[in-house]
DNA sequence: CGGGCATTTGAAATACATCAATGGGCGTGG
DNA sequence: CCACGCCCATTGATGTATTTCAAATGCCCG
């Protein structure tokens, strides 16, 4: 059952770190390669027309921010960003990292209540939220599947509140590496391999920490051998089990 | 419009510290007091059948395990209890805190993934998770009202990340207590009335901080000015706009 | 191949945790 | 109703994990 309606036009978006506005270049293709697999979930027996873009975004380029008006959300096709919070001085909560199949922005009300920037060159499909309050009324199945989806955020969101809140600086690190393998895996990669995209800027900030003690203890966990690294972005996972135990908190 | 059938019967939780069980009395009473606000709400115009039942909670007393049985949700009527995330070790992480009105344990997997417990003693209104997935699909009334209570939760829970991970002792505890008093105006309190039902201890299982670094940030926002106390759950805001700033980390 | 940014590493500072002891409030029982 | 005892909160002293400041190295990309 694949019921949706799909229009598909390519843009690209080159804003310059500003927040991503349509450019119009006029185009409207009608691709449709591996876009919006996750959406097409979560639309799916819904009845429900989409009208969708797929764009582009520079490295370090801004999404959306938050308090900006609500009028699209994405789902991504390549490259990785950032979901975050911020205070006035700068200081910041990474709270998810998103790659290909994740969606952003998706919010039932009229202005985001997080930002988003690139952390790589990145590819989305654009969806307009439109009315989406008006749609979920009208289907069932679409807000059985939103709820679903919001669902296990919010899941993911406690068990951070627990890694933020009550782990030392080596179980956060370990819990994320761990986590970090565990998508590797479903996305298919090799055994105990991990690509980290972000910085370790960017993982402290997801962590609650700095930089240097996000260094320090991947440092660390290299010097006992639970990994090894080559640069700063590949990590290779050799005791999987200690790792864990590790995460855990079971004091290793 | 209000066309959700109720039964209602009446039961008392004394189970010891114990998962709590029920202890069929057999007691079918039809009352129906303010039982069940937030739940009429979520599930009015949904034509669901909702088979609930009063019961009562003890002091300390467990209302459910992570990892238990989903079978039953709570509407909590009077007490507060605290909702939170246990390492192996004992330490643990409160997500949130529940009083009158709030919802514990709405889940649609079927095992809760938090635990529940009564911090003062505590009534609330017992509700079966049965076939909560199919209820969905049949009423898009209630699957919506459903995502919206989830979306605020998850909202929540990512601001509760950017205090625990980014905010000082202080900052933290001065947010704390900003939120104590806005929930307090919404219950009708007299203007900068707070009053703290959870221990010190819980408050810092809340914060990510310890009994003692509690303590003395609330020892210092007094010697400063900012509130005022009468034994350890009386506080009175003295200045709400100090506060609120040191809230919002503009280094007062 | 070179420039520049990110990472790593080191040393010092500090915020918070831990350990320890006292005091106070509340509930319980007399 | 009062007194007792216990638990919780507070306060102090010390320890330590993490931050901050600073510098050197390394690596990626043009």
């Amino acid at each position: 059952m694949n019921n949706i309606s799909i229009q598909t036009t390519n843009e690209y978006c080159a804003t310059g770190g500003g927040i991503s506005r349509s450019s119009f270049k006029g185009q409207t293709l009608q691709e449709s390669p591996d876009l919006g697999e996750k959406v097409r979930e979560l639309f799916d027996g819904s009845g429900v027309q989409l009208s969708t873009k797929n764009v582009t975004f520079a490295r370090r380029e801004t999404v959306f921010l938050e308090d900006d008006k609500a009028d699209c959300f994405y789902e991504i096709t390549s490259g990785t960003m950032c979901v975050f919070m911020a205070m006035a001085d700068g200081r910041r909560q990474i709270v998810r990292f998103a790659s290909k199949g994740d969606i952003v922005g998706l919010t039932l009300l009229d202005r985001y209540e997080l930002s988003v920037e690139t952390i790589t060159r990145s590819t989305a499909v654009r969806i307009r939220l439109t009315d989406l309050i008006e749609k979920l009324t009208m289907s069932p199945q679409l807000a059985k599947n939103l709820l679903t989806y919001v669902s296990e955020e919010l899941i993911d969101a406690h068990q951070k509140m627990l890694i933020i809140g009550r782990k030392t600086a080596t179980e956060r690190v370990a819990t994320f590496l761990w986590a970090m393998a565990q998508n590797g895996q479903r996305a298919g990669w090799r055994e105990g391999q991990i690509r980290l995209a972000m910085s370790r800027s960017d993982i402290a900030d997801f962590l609650g920490l700095t930089t240097e003690t996000v260094s320090r203890a991947i440092t660390h966990l290299r010097q006992v051998g639970i990994i090894s690294c080559v640069g700063a972005g590949r990590v290779f996972l050799k005791d999987a089990e200690s790792l864990k135990e590790l995460a855990l908190g079971f004091e290793a």
